[in-house]
DNA sequence: TGCCAGGCCGGGT
DNA sequence: ACCCGGCATGGC
């Protein structure tokens, strides 16, 4: 797996066509926690419109908004979609925050990386996607961040197969690059940037692409 | 108009 | 152990 490619290298090719990303774009680490639940399966936009109804709303921290009933929760994230199902996502994460560190994320982020991966892993609604943003880019902890666009990037190139599962993703990234949180945080940052503008699903722009001269032969490949 | 977006769960084979 | 439908709004 992985053909002979240096992740540093990709790296490098996508810093010097977008350069920093200043992500998570979320204010405060109790912002990004929400967005990371909120942005499942959906687009950006949508999710800033419900986090700019819970900051006007001065709901800023976890027991603030786990005080909020649940129906009335629903309305506030309804911009974000799903949001009767968010809804109680949201609300099982903000439980596990309030009960297990007092609703202190600064406590929950002292809890050793692989620990407190298993206990959001356990929460009904957090899967491993969600589970790695909030630890990388709420509690700056070093653990890879994969999503549909790393996916279907580096399958599109052949560097994985189209039915490699999310840990054997995650844990080719790990093994190739330094535990290193800034570059975790920016290198998936810019493949969700490279994605955006280039490797929809539909139709991918491979001519201005910045990693196009690794293209196979042929343009890139398809799932089968 | 229809397709897509920074997933995840639960029920059915 | 897979496979698949359901969940919902907003933008192009």
């Amino acid at each position: 797996m992985g053909k002979d490619v240096s992740l540093y290298e990709i790296f490098q090719r996508l810093f010097e066509r977008f350069g920093p990303q200043h992500w998570w774009p979320g204010e405060t680490p109790f912002e990004v926690l929400v967005g990371a639940v909120l942005v499942q399966n959906t687009a950006w936009s949508n999710v800033e419109k419900a986090i700019e109804r819970l900051r006007e709303a001065g709901l800023t921290n976890p027991k603030a908004l786990y005080s909020v009933p649940e129906t009335e929760l629903e309305e506030l994230i309804r911009p974000a979609g799903y949001y009767r199902i968010k809804a109680r996502r949201l609300r099982n994460l903000l439980r596990f925050c309030i009960e297990r560190y007092g609703g202190s994320l600064e406590r929950m982020f002292r809890t050793p990386l692989k620990e407190l991966r298993e206990e959001l892993l356990s929460i009904n609604g957090i899967g491993p996607e969600t589970a790695d943003s909030i630890l990388l880019y709420a509690g700056n902890l070093p653990t890879f961040v994969v999503d549909a666009y790393t996916h279907r990037i580096f399958a599109r190139h052949g560097w994985v197969d189209f039915d490699i599962d999310y840990h054997t993703l995650k844990d080719y990234f790990e093994s190739q690059l330094e535990p290193d949180t800034a570059l975790y945080n920016e290198f998936h940052a810019l493949l969700v940037k490279l994605g955006k503008d280039y490797c929809h699903k539909r139709q991918p722009r491979c001519e201005e692409c910045p990693l196009r001269e690794y293209l196979p032969e042929g343009g890139p490949y398809e799932p089968v």
